[in-house]
DNA sequence: GAGGGGGTTTGACCTGGAACAAGCCGGGGC
DNA sequence: GCCCCGGCTTGTTCCAGGTCAAACCCCCTC
């Protein structure tokens, strides 16, 4: 039985049973036995290198995917060329939900450094959660919550001034982080500012001005893509911040 | 056996296998018998009068509905009173799917006018879905057809001016609007002009103006909340031209 | 038909963020 | 070591859309 490496390409034997994303990712709630049945299922990893794709607008869809090292970006795009960054998604983060619709992908999924994924047949899920209530149960919660994560995002991109939007990106990044076990304070962005600004409805120099900004006012220590919070209720006082 | 007026306030028998909406709601697809088997399950309708909410935010999640008749907005608001649409809602649509994922709604529901929904028990649902493969489909594309819409959204948001947005709202209703058998090129208004900014990420007078650019320039004729397109393809050019 | 009020239009002005441009910084390759 | 290049910062200018204000329109009520 081999083991990964970061740089191997192909599939490998997953197993869900000993993750330690297994609080974070659909087994979450599962018991050991059910969990099991998900190993049969998730049988496969697969690495993308940094800047690679998983997958692409319009190619087929038979897999979600979930993140198990790494961190992605995915992103739509106009006819004209224009394009959107929907999100980034670090460990334990499905990717593909948007391809159930059409049984082909409706975004770009790109690996924004060496990752890897399980890969999750679509088919293959949906029969096991019609065995499993709570399997199926975590299923919708995951989808779900991503309708409300993307309600948030059009909160942000419909109503929120550059320096809150920014601020709220920081504060969503760390506390995800924190899930994860990093620290709430400091964090090393995995993406440009252009791929921030995408996301957040911003021009990159906008997005570097406000980070220059808000460390001139002590709220943070931007070295590149090194950041530290500084002054956690700071950037929660700009996010709340009423308009009036 | 009642029959549901406008007006009556109340549970009324429901059935989805006399129902024309069939093929633009959660039963499409399936077969009679199974449509039967839905029918058990959406027992119930409500009426909710123009400017009442269906659900709230907070409020405990039971329940999925389907618009029946009537026309809804779904809009989320942050901590300082910011408010934000997050969608419009015609007939066969689902609200409701942000409450599965806390068992507490995460956005207010509003109808714009005077509507119906079948109410259905979203336990049920689950519960049905583990029985009829065809239902759970449907159901997940549903779910996974809402993300893909609000992606679009962000794009919207993210990335065009106010022009673009104001036209392409446009033409997404007259799709869906024409989907249920209405003119593609005729449509009335169901929301305010603050409705719409919100939707689009701009103020009241931004959409008027842009409302009065595109009939000066023979492309609408506005006539209050009463739209005429007259020049279809110039709005999809709106859309789709590049920013070069 | 007078009055009122919510929604809408239009005008004048202002500003936050975009656009353009120049320089900087840091890591990788030779 | 040096150079190169992609990503980042910072300065300046500009404009789309926001803000504020006034008037208008339609419908409803009395």
């Amino acid at each position: 039985m081999t083991v990964a490496t970061p740089v191997r390409i192909g599939p490998v034997k997953a197993a869900c049973s000993n993750c330690n994303l297994r609080e974070l990712c659909l087994p979450v709630g599962l018991s050991p036995e059910q969990v099991g049945q998900l190993d049969e299922l998730v049988a496969t990893r697969r690495t993308v290198p940094r800047g690679e794709t998983l997958f692409r607008t319009g190619d087929s869809f038979q897999s979600l995917f979930a993140v198990r090292t790494g961190f992605f970006k995915t992103c739509v795009s106009a006819e004209d060329g224009r394009d959107q960054v929907t999100g980034f998604q670090m460990s334990g983060e499905l990717l593909g939900l948007d391809g159930i619709s059409m049984d082909r992908h409706a975004c770009d999924a790109v690996a924004l450094e060496d990752s890897t994924v399980c890969v999750i047949p679509f088919h293959d899920l949906e029969g096991l959660s019609m065995q499993i209530t709570e399997l199926q149960r975590v299923f919708h919660k995951i989808m779900s919550r991503e309708i409300v994560r993307d309600h948030g995002v059009m909160l942000l991109l419909g109503s929120m001034r550059a320096e809150e939007r920014v601020a709220a990106f920081l504060l969503n990044l760390t506390q995800r982080l924190h899930a994860r076990g990093f620290s709430r304070s400091e964090l090393v962005l995995r993406m440009t500012r252009e791929e921030i600004g995408s996301y957040l409805g911003l021009k990159l120099e906008t997005v570097s001005r406000t980070f220059s900004r808000l460390q001139d006012d002590g709220v943070l220590e931007v070295k590149q893509r090194q950041i530290r919070i500084v002054d956690h209720n700071a950037l929660l006082q700009i996010v709340n911040a009423s308009t009036c």
